[in-house]
DNA sequence: GAATTCATGTAACTTGTTACATGATTTA
DNA sequence: TAAATCATGTAACAAGTTACATGAATTC
């Protein structure tokens, strides 16, 4: 449902092809809401049976020929509904959490990497965040100042998602801590 | 693959019937991966037929008989390579920040009122992982201190993330706050 | 010369959801 | 007396993933 009502909202920003949704989608909505090029062709499909959508192939001289989709009339109704509607709750799939839940005969060390190298992953998409925040090319998008603010809002999210699992990863470290001699000292 | 091995860790600690997996799920996995009671069949038929469990019919004498998976030594194995293996990102479905991205022309109270039900979902969801921190139902089952910690630390992330999200929240409806007049006084 | 981008699509598969069905026993 | 619990299952569907295929143009 709602891939369903992403499409539409990008097609009421503009109307573009199937290639060009996928990109917007990586751009904009890509770490909450994950699309692949086969789901997204899929329902472009069913919305245009639906006739919340129309097509219309360009001829692409050189490269291939594309089909630009706008909303219909159902579909800006269908959108507009949507909108006002009250959301679902989020859900993730954790696997780090699932594998907590049986590693308690994991060596301390192995599991202190594990911990380890999610903390970094982790890090490395904050990093990726943050440094939206100062892309200009983002927000330039924006049609208003309103807007722009969603998208801020949507990308502090993700900087305050990776900033709670960083402090959690940190807390679960020195908890689950691997005993460790201390380093060598000459010993004199 | 996380049910299979999800699946192959809960039978690890004891034997148990589909219906008991579906319940341990539901009680300390729920929240970071929600699965449904058609998903748990299904795949403990595939995982018998693949031969990494063993399943044994008890009759249940006025109770529907039920079939008792136990770990094969293949499924030991997987179970031991999956434990130490990296883990796959978390991802995560956001109804809401998808929505956002394309609320820029929604009537900011309604925009307001969709935020402000949200918050109160996660805030319930947070009281429920707070008052299991303190349920001994929960960790009587766990078979050592490191699990205790392990399954701890797993409810304490909820925590964490709730408190993230509603710190979010917060900001949200501040910067998104529509305009509203201070309330009337008498004019005297 | 190799990889990437543009732009579409199909096929096969896995995973996740919803709804239905059985039938005794216990609880509200 | 209605419902929830115990315990299994099937069927149909929706959503998500992976891999493949085309072919010119551009970038490394």
């Amino acid at each position: 449902m709602s891939l369903r009502a992403a499409i539409l909202g990008f097609l009421h920003i503009e109307p573009m092809s199937g290639y060009l949704l996928r990109k917007r989608f990586e751009g904009s909505a890509g770490s909450f809401w994950s699309v692949t090029q086969s789901q997204i062709y899929r329902e472009l499909h069913t919305l245009e049976r639906d006739e919340l959508i129309v097509g219309i192939r360009e001829a692409g001289d050189g490269k291939p020929d594309r089909i630009v989709y706008s909303l219909a009339r159902r579909g800006e109704a269908e959108l507009e509904a949507w909108l006002e509607a009250p959301v679902e709750p989020a859900r993730m799939r954790h696997p780090l959490l699932l594998k907590l839940v049986f590693a308690a005969e994991v060596e301390p060390q192995v599991l202190d990497d594990i911990l380890a190298r999610y903390g970094e992953e982790v890090a490395t998409t904050r990093a990726d965040y943050a440094s939206r925040l100062t892309m200009e090319a983002i927000f330039a998008l924006a049609r208003s100042e309103r807007e722009a603010t969603l998208w801020r809002l949507s990308i502090e999210h993700g900087l305050a998602w990776c900033d709670a699992e960083l402090g959690w990863v940190e807390k679960a470290r020195r908890e689950l801590a691997p005993q460790r001699r201390p380093p060598d000292r000459d010993p004199r």
